[in-house]
DNA sequence: AACAAATAGGATAAAATTATCCGAATTAAA
DNA sequence: TTTAATTCGGATAATTTTATCCTATTTGTT
């Protein structure tokens, strides 16, 4: 479903969302820690969010990274999963037709058509801010 | 979500299904032509198939596969999913999560749910032999 | 009996994903 | 000004998935 990296990149941003609340910044090592993933990988993942602008980095000792204030509150898992996977997930055949359509369906498309809607909508309005909230309510975990 | 070996393994269980109700065997070219997929590979696919007894195989000039006519009505694509990929895609967590659950969910567990249980629903009740009458009748296509 | 058409299955190769390593650039602190 | 901590980015390695190749075995047909 997702890729591994997506899956370090969302638990990363919503550890930072969590700092970030704080006014705090992290460093690689910090986030790799408090999501269980390899360090190296992990700074891979990092700088593509970097790079999308969806979190913010400050080079050079005591630097890490961060999200900006102002556009915390609108990051949407969304948008973490098209900038590491693409929107694939949200466009693929299940079945993996090229030009599978409600016209030309494969034989599952029927069927599959909620879930993909669910899964687009899931992605599309579930805010990092909220799921770091339930973290830091300890109503949720990273790890384990 | 599901791997290129699955969605061939279903294409194929499909178009299988197809042919056996008109008591027609087909070997590995004859089905790799109508599910577009590589020869080769799918072969390994339909193996594994067999020695799930979810088909069954001739050898021998003029063999091929077909599909008991006692079991095909019975056949569900998660008994296929699980043969090829396992059943990770209904046990693993959304995020990767070891022991992701109700008591110590990871932040889109709850999200997540619902859909799960809708792509478990998918799998268990989508009979093999339904998805082939709506290929003959024309209502989708394999390929494309 | 010989041949040709098939599946079975092991070995290998190619491609994609995941992961590690290292050197360069940046920057705060000593 | 030097040093140490850190991101950045390129190179490489390991693993998994996808794909191909080849040989043995089976079995219908000639």
């Amino acid at each position: 479903m997702l890729s591994k990296a997506c899956e370090y990149g969302i638990k990363a941003t919503v550890f930072l969302a969590q700092q970030s609340e704080k006014e705090k910044l992290a460093n690689v090592k910090e986030i790799a820690k408090a999501i269980q993933s390899p360090e190296a990988f992990t700074a891979k993942v990092l700088q593509q969010l970097v790079q999308k602008s969806i979190i913010q980095s400050v080079k050079g000792a005591q630097g890490g990274f961060f999200i900006d204030k102002k556009v915390l509150k609108k990051i949407t898992l969304m948008q973490i999963v098209a900038a590491i996977d693409g929107e694939d997930i949200i466009n693929n055949c299940v079945l993996g037709l090229s030009h599978c359509s409600e016209k030309k369906p494969c034989p599952l498309h029927h069927k599959y058509k909620k879930i993909k809607i669910d899964i687009t909508n899931m992605l599309q309005t579930s805010l990092v801010s909220e799921l770091a909230v339930g973290l830091t309510q300890k109503l949720s975990v990273l790890t384990g």
